[in-house]
DNA sequence: CTGTACCTACCGTCCGGTAGGTAGGTATCG
DNA sequence: CGATACCTACCTACCGGACGGTAGGTACAG
């Protein structure tokens, strides 16, 4: 809510997305905050508590909107579908966050380490246990779901990296992609 | 050849895979080695261009690998399906330096950046071109080839994350898994 | 008169990189 | 053969600068 404590989380996503958490100084993000260094301190403890943060808030978002997507959805198909284009969409339209989730996990300290991938963790059982299920009626190839759930991931986290607002496809254009490409690997002939 | 030159390097690899590019001082690469911080600017002009060397001959290496199995091999699917194991394999084999190749693009100087981005296009193109012969010939699905690319090659890279070596998989296992959920991904029914 | 949101000025540390030196091996040449 | 020159592979000592972070102060709002 504070205007300032926001902007400064906004300003770092975008330099931590474009440099990297280690080659982005304090007072480079206070710069373009318009702010000095110190100021900073004032609303984050440390540079790594605005990692954190970061980390902290994409997950949590990135959960949530999975469950609502998944809300009143039937079937194993379809919650696979609805599974797929939600991490998609979310990591098409989060951008900067979820490329930074993805790559800055060594800046943390232990302690936020762990909570961090305990909400990756979580995220991921809701994927494998639509996987497992699938496997086990019989609909989904019989593969090593963990192994499925982290392609099947990995490979829409890719559209995060390329995808360009604006550009020739759109969001939903390239979930669909994704999701019919996922399933057709998935689904046994 | 020369021992401390090679020596530099497979522990800066370490190194830079574990703690990050920037997260890794030079002193650091140094005492690993035995040897004094000054002592590694006899080998190297800069930190960057020990990245630089990492990032080339990986390249180089990915792209010689692959074009070595897919010598002699025929048909479309064929190749797709060697295409596919060699990623895995390599990526597999070379988790550490691929996991660079992958994450520290952003430590490079512009110059670098584009010739090793120039070598990342080349092997792309390769894949590229199998997947465009399979749609041509109506052998596989009717998706834009890019995405499809970067979907197939990504997933892959997933493995060089969660791979253990002496895990509960071997390394022609998995890239099996992926030999079939890709080529199942990619093939009209 | 208290809390908020900032400021200036500064701290110790570590960084990448450089200067200059040296031990020991090897090649060149009278 | 010995003397000289040079090269390789390292060393110690140091530099300027940037870093994350802190101390202490201030303008202003309620």
């Amino acid at each position: 809510m504070p205007h300032m404590k926001d902007k400064i989380i906004r300003v770092a996503t975008s330099l931590f997305h474009r440099k990297g958490y280690f080659a982005t100084s304090i007072s480079e993000i206070a710069g373009l905050c318009g702010i000095q260094k110190a100021s900073i301190y004032y609303h984050y403890a440390s540079k790594e508590a605005i990692l954190y943060q970061i980390h902290s808030t994409t997950m949590d978002d990135l959960t949530t909107y999975l469950k609502g997507n998944l809300q009143g959805v039937d079937g194993i198909e379809d919650c696979m579908r609805a599974a797929v284009r939600s991490h998609v969409r979310f990591h098409l339209e989060r951008q900067k966050e979820t490329f930074i989730a993805n790559t800055e996990l060594r800046g943390l300290t232990p302690e936020h380490y762990a909570l961090i991938v305990a909400k990756r963790d979580t995220y991921e059982q809701i994927i494998q246990e639509i996987i497992q299920r699938g496997c086990a009626a019989g609909i989904f190839v019989d593969e090593d779901v963990k192994i499925l759930s982290y392609a099947i991931l990995t490979q829409c986290n890719a559209g995060a990296i390329w995808y360009k607002p604006g550009g020739r496809l759109t969001v939903d254009d390239i979930a669909e992609v994704y999701v019919r490409f996922a399933l057709q690997g998935l689904m046994v002939r």
